[in-house]
DNA sequence: TATTGTTATACTCTATAACTATA
DNA sequence: TATAGTTATAGAGTATAACAATA
């Protein structure tokens, strides 16, 4: 008997009560983010990029000749995990490394013309999936959530 | 040679550019909740709790009877990944497990007296060690990123 | 036939240690 | 001796399918 015989104490969907979470800076960031990454992934997903291969192609074209331990600490990942992704999008023909004359340690990355392409196409499908999610935000409120959490994520702790 | 010879163009710390991700919310957000997370976790490991673990707890004691379909639809997660959760909440005598007599599939699941006290305390310390993040912004830059970020959490895609 | 709790499993993400080649 | 890139691996976190008990 589904849906039919609810008794009268029934919490069901949005009636649950909490009196400490929903205060919490750190739940509430975390619940906008879950409703925000899937639409990103899902868009990104169509043309072959996953959320962090996006985020280091874009870095990759903003930053020619970026190196991977610099690439890794800007978005602050560790350099082991960036590889496999640096590999994927060179297998894909989206960016190039090339040995750094000075340094034969360090590989220089830049983005391939086809890359900053991608780039620029998959940051507009972004912009534009984050619009149906941020749309009741009228333009002040939105500026100053991005401001607000940029002065989050500076400070130092 | 460490640290002591840097070319001209070396873009060392936040000497990053970035034309496209900082304007993107899903990063901002994914940003500031990394800084926060951390602390929280730190703070909720000297209890013996994981994050997950306090927002069940928190949930059960102020919903005495919930059942675990029920916690994990609030929760957004799943019903099967709840189970060990669950399951060490109860043997460390936070949260008791008992049959509902009108319904013997489901459990009703309630907070102990040591479980509500820890509540109340880890969420405290919680409070304290986001504050220390948090403390940049004014009362009413806080309120209304709280504020913000519930609207766009309950914004239905 | 549908639902609750459960188990098993797989897949992603992240973190750590150790290796090589270069400096 | 230290650093860049790499490999392997282990641990979280998350998602899916299937089962037994119950409705």
């Amino acid at each position: 008997m589904p849906q039919l015989d609810k008794s009268p104490d029934d919490r069901v969907g949005q009636n649950v009560e909490d009196t400490v979470l929903g205060d919490l800076i750190g739940y509430r960031l975390k619940r906008a983010y879950m409703q925000i990454q899937p639409v990103a992934q899902q868009v990104l997903a169509e043309d072959g990029l996953r959320v962090v291969s996006f985020s280091c192609l874009s870095i990759i074209t903003d930053n020619p000749g970026i190196v991977q331990t610099e690439l890794a600490a800007a978005l602050q990942m560790e350099r082991s995990n960036l590889v496999v992704i640096i590999d994927e999008l060179e297998q894909s023909g989206f960016i190039a490394r090339k040995k750094v004359p000075t340094d034969r340690r360090r590989y220089a990355l830049t983005a391939t013309l086809r890359g900053r392409r991608l780039r620029d196409r998959a940051a507009d499908k972004i912009r534009q999936a984050e619009d149906t999610i941020v749309g009741c935000l009228d333009k002040e409120d939105r500026t100053r959530l991005m401001a607000v959490l940029e002065r989050l994520e500076d400070q130092r702790t």
